[in-house]
DNA sequence: GATTAACCCTACTAATTCAGTAGACTATAT
DNA sequence: ATATAGTCTACTGAATTAGTAGGGTTAATC
């Protein structure tokens, strides 16, 4: 249950970013030294993250990355998702599922229930938090909650 | 963000078990022979699952595995923890935190609280959930839950 | 007390995934 | 023109995963 590299960094360099694109666009190299991400692998992740348009590119001399939409509307869940696929904890639950299992023993209906509620929770508390909440305040705290 | 093949097996193979535990010790081969899973591989589950002391096992012919609990008593997030090491998102938050990063990154502050909540909920959950409410009816079911 | 059913444990291996590198190409501001 | 910066594919070494192999030990039963 642990985040891959690329994702984790993906959600750093979001956020990095977001806090520096007011002024333009931000080349990748900026990112890369200031997150301490190799500048090459850093490279592959915006690819995929301009793929799934959440960032877009301006190319040439002055050129860099920007956000695709505004930081409230990109949320950590669309960041994860685009860099490591859909988020489900065993595999029958990726749609395209043709991995290990696929739900040809009777007793893993028992626990399927188990990863739904999962995934659904992971889904809802990743797509309700967005860049902006992060890098601009938490819009969680008018609510008070309890950690 | 999946679980590995140990930890999805884990689960399957205690719901089994305690769906079959009454009538005594259930010896491995039977489980495994109903999940479809290698019988040396869920040895080596089993293993660890004894070592964290959620289930025991009785020797010699006649002998098998049992809860070492009540059903009620041992959460899927145990079963989970035993089979796959803490449950956290990223590297850092795993206390024995020596691997990719250690929070050098000023940004990383920033990521930090999401992987906090994501990992809280996920324990949460997990915890929450027994192999006896698996097994024999969903205690969540009293409070009409939505989805 | 031999047999045998069952668990116990370590070591190995093939395949895959992960994290990162290399290097060649394309666009554009100056 | 040239320098800057993004685009893209292919490769590689290391680690992890999923599973095998094979030799133990324990104890019920005949």
């Amino acid at each position: 249950m642990r985040l891959s590299a690329k994702g984790e960094y993906g959600v750093r360099a979001m956020i990095s970013l977001t806090l520096e694109e007011s002024g333009g666009p931000v080349p990748l190299r900026n990112i890369a030294e200031k997150e301490g991400i190799s500048e090459q692998f850093l490279e592959q992740i915006f690819l995929e993250l301009r793929r799934a348009e959440l960032i877009k590119s301006v190319r040439g001399p002055r050129g860099g990355y920007l956000l695709a939409r505004n930081s409230a509307e990109i949320s950590i869940g669309e960041i994860v998702e685009a860099l490591e696929g859909p988020i489900a904890p065993v595999d029958c639950l990726a749609q395209e599922g043709s991995g290990r299992n696929r739900c040809e023993h009777v007793r893993k209906c028992l626990s399927i229930d188990v990863w739904i509620k999962l995934r659904d929770a992971v889904k809802g508390l990743l797509d309700g938090i967005s860049l902006a909440d992060l890098c601009f305040g938490e819009k969680a705290e008018k609510t008070t909650a309890m950690v």
